[in-house]
DNA sequence: AGCTCATAGTGAGCTAGACTCATAATATTG
DNA sequence: CAATATTATGAGTCTAGCTCACTATGAGCT
């Protein structure tokens, strides 16, 4: 295949990412939540009750970001800080009523999301999309871990 | 198709969403560049002498930021500003010799990405990728002006 | 028990990118 | 010429990262 190609799929590439992350920003801010956030109550969703470090690497962010988004999430009612049973260095971050709300909410925007990019895709096509994207992946993948040694020299 | 399905292909999308970002990050970081002011360079590539006003609409951005953009990548010795021949108010931002090699830089490094995530996948794989991408954003277009519409009114 | 070392969280201070609002200087136009 | 529009920036805010230093506590080893 041509070189032109696969530069123009590539700016494609780009421009979903940047078509997705407005979609998402937009449904998130009117939901006050920013990315960040989103992607803590996103985290806590499954195993609400975690240490802020078990966040940090979850997020893969330092401990110190996470002390930052917690207190925009309890400054807005989100989470509390609860204190851990067996350990009073650890703060329990827990979901308010609100939160679990947000949380469920976050969740049917995703699953909407996904229905209004793929519901009325014909098969052949979709097929034909996923096989291709998890071969994009894959190179990915791949470039990371190449340059990835070359930094761990 | 089911839920679930289109569900991981989104999942999908979002984890190549990651992947490209970090992978795009971490070139720029080692030339000295952040996405915001590798974005202002690849803008300034065509058509070098920009006002910044011009620019601020290119890059969707309030005029202010750019203020900060171009004042980082003068501090870095990328671009100057020069005074506009006819307007005494404007500033033409103009690229060094280490600016266009950076935006030479950057072009090859967009080339070299493009190579290395579809240069060995199979030419049927490729046009079905690009078929159902184009799906995906037409769908996400769809979707972000139903919502502007909203906002408009 | 006591000492040492590791872990959890936060304060202080930095960079970066985005915004608004107000303002100075200059253009443009009636 | 006077009113209005445009270009850029200062001041101040918010978010999101980071490191480094520090406190408090937990765990393990003599």
């Amino acid at each position: 295949m041509g070189l032109d190609d696969s530069r123009h799929a590539l700016n494609r590439i780009l421009e979903l990412t940047v078509l997705l992350n407005d979609d998402m920003a937009r449904d998130l801010a009117r939901r006050g939540l920013t990315g960040s956030r989103a992607h803590l109550i996103w985290e806590l969703r499954d195993g609400s009750p975690r240490t802020q470090n078990g966040l940090a690497k979850a997020l893969g962010v330092s401990p110190r970001t996470i002390t930052g988004l917690v207190d925009g999430l309890v400054a807005r009612g989100f989470v509390t800080r609860e204190p851990h049973p067996h350990d009073r260095r650890a703060a329990l971050v827990t979901f308010t009523k609100k939160g679990e709300r947000a949380s469920r909410a976050l969740e049917r925007d995703h699953i909407a999301l996904a229905h209004k990019i793929f519901d009325d895709m014909p098969a052949t096509t979709f097929r034909g999309f996923t096989r291709g994207l998890d071969e994009v992946i894959a190179r990915l993948r791949e470039t990371l871990a190449t340059k990835g040694e070359h930094r761990a020299r």
